[in-house]
RNA sequence: CGGGGAGUGGCGCAGCCCGGUAGCGCAUCUGGUUUGGGACCAGAGGGUCGCAGGUUCGAAUCCUGUCUCCCCGACCA
């Protein structure tokens, strides 16, 4: 094994795809386009899921689970839907394999083959609405708040680790109101959740914002987005959050008696994340040594290495060690011994930064001397000598610090890569030189949205929510426009 | 699906042009010395060279087919 990362300057996706597998958090499988995520990188989902499914829990949400399978006539009755994702469906058609006559092993039956091909789904809209016609009659059956956490399946062209794969693990939340208003608030409700997920525990800025037609959801009325910014400053979108009208209302015919007695469609809101998020949180804040996490999303936080020459001196530092290590347990700190001798010390220093765990600490002959230990942060790189006294304070103090600078440093980044252009030839110089968010008028038209993606590569990210009205001229067509959208470079 | 690159011990690679039965580094195992930024010495184990055909006395090497992965594009979260 090579020691050193690909560099991000030299090749950021070699080093993307490097981390990920150095690090231990996934690698490809013998399955084209779907990848095996490692315990290390679960773990850190793990951590996502169960911050994120608390949240959802605040908001008055449960848990519940729907078929893998969809019949294809499902997916047809909604017609925005099916145009959507009828172009990468993986479809069931048979259920039976069979000895080769020609002894190849086994082949499928083709005596077993499905009465109505299943899908396996790329999201479950039509299955869950199909079920929630059966759990709807009155207005007191609502709101209807469900969220799943399933894997699902795109059939992607091309495939990259976390970013987009073929399977992927996510959460898909789906409601349904008696009200317009309710269903509204309650996907601004949740993209609100996701920007604090992102911000306060992934360490992330985003844009909450609004898609444009062109990259709504398939089904939806309104598609909301958190929008993140890489450090190759092209941009990420980290989550969604959709408003489906009556759309599968009424394509599944839900409807429920009002207080008046009167039947209406109910309202309907889907919100997704996806262990795409992980490939954000990796290339948002780490380096060429190797992952940075913030604390509140580290497997281990702390990491204890000793430093000795016989066993009379490992066996005190090890006393130290589980002494402190009972207290920042208590304090619901996580953290680990590596009193492995298999590997020097310097050796996993290296490692431990690879990994990204927020703070080393380590303690030797000299520290026992002090009464002190050595405290290397792994964001900023640097170390200090600390007294053992009130040292668990200092390392709760500086995890959350941590946790601080690194969602700063990505703050300034935003800010430092976020551009307006005011005319078409500033618009692409600026992404070609620069890249990032560009904020530029645009003539709200689909086909002036195409031709800038078409000449240029970028997409309109979204049309930021707390974006200021301000009269200007679509750079362009130089038709009215009435606020700035944020264009960016892609994944 | 187009264009490029690559499949050789666990990992990273050389060997291929010019066929002669596989090598290097890292990792692993054993023993010893080491330990404040990726230790060292000695010994050992591990590969029918992606797969399937073909040419040949003989194929990692030549030919045909096929599968997979990576990078760049078109499609998308």
């Amino acid at each position: 094994m090579s020691k050193a990362l690909p560099t991000r300057s030299e090749n950021y996706s070699e080093w993307y795809n490097e981390l990920v597998k150095r690090a231990d958090l996934a690698e490809n499988s013998a399955v084209r386009g779907c990848m095996v995520i490692k315990p290390y990188g679960f773990s850190i989902w793990e951590k996502m899921q169960r911050a994120l499914d608390d949240m959802f829990k605040e908001t008055g949400h449960s848990n519940a689970y729907f078929p893998l399978f969809i019949p294809k006539s499902f997916l047809s009755k909604e017609a925005d839907h099916v145009e959507g994702f009828a172009k990468e469906c993986a479809v069931v058609t048979h259920y039976r394999l069979m000895n080769d006559p020609n002894g190849g092993g086994v082949v499928v039956d083709p005596s077993a083959k499905l009465e109505e091909e299943l899908i396996v789904r790329p999201t479950s809209e039509t299955v869950i609405w199909s079920t929630y016609k059966n759990w709807i009659q009155s207005y007191r059956d609502l709101p209807l708040l469900i969220n799943q956490w399933a894997n699902v399946v795109r059939w992607e062209m091309r495939t990259r680790i976390f970013l987009r794969t073929t399977e992927f693990l996510w959460q898909e939340g789906h409601t349904a109101h008696a009200t317009e208003a309710e269903a509204i608030a309650e996907t601004e409700q949740m993209l609100e959740v996701y920007a604090t997920f992102a911000e306060e525990w992934m360490a992330l800025p985003v844009l909450r914002g609004i898609k444009t037609p062109n990259e709504r959801f398939a089904g939806a009325v309104e598609t909301y987005c958190i929008e993140a910014l890489m450090q190759d400053t092209k941009a990420l979108q980290a989550g969604t959050s959709h408003f489906l009208g009556q759309n599968f209302a009424k394509a599944f015919d839900v409807k429920f008696q009002d207080k008046e007695g009167k039947l209406e469609y109910v309202w309907g809101t889907s919100w997704g994340s996806s262990t795409r998020m992980m490939g954000a949180l990796i290339m948002a804040h780490s380096d060429d040594a190797g992952l940075v996490l913030p604390p509140k999303l580290a497997p281990i936080q702390v990491v204890i290495i000793p430093i000795y020459r016989d066993q009379n001196q490992f066996d005190q530092i090890s006393a130290k060690v589980q002494e402190l290590m009972k207290d920042l347990k208590k304090r619901g700190i996580s953290v680990k011994f590596d009193s492995s001798d298999a590997y020097k010390p310097g050796y996993k220093f290296a490692e431990y930064e690879l990994r990204g765990v927020p703070v080393r600490l380590a303690m030797g002959a000299r520290d026992l001397e002090n009464g002190t230990v050595e405290v290397a942060r792994r964001d900023t790189k640097t170390k200090e000598t600390v007294a053992l006294e009130g040292i668990v304070d200092h390392i709760e103090e500086l995890l959350e610090n941590i946790q601080q600078s690194i969602y700063n440093k990505a703050l300034a980044f935003q800010k430092d890569n976020s551009h307006k252009a005011d005319t078409y030839e500033e618009f692409k110089e600026i992404l070609d030189t620069k890249g990032g968010f560009i904020y530029a008028h645009w003539d709200g038209t689909p086909e002036t949205e195409n031709r800038i993606k078409e000449e240029t590569k970028a997409t309109i990210r979204c049309i930021p929510l707390n974006a200021e009205a301000e009269e200007g001229v679509c750079i362009v067509t130089g038709k009215p426009s009435g606020r700035r959208v944020v264009f960016a470079r892609a994944y």
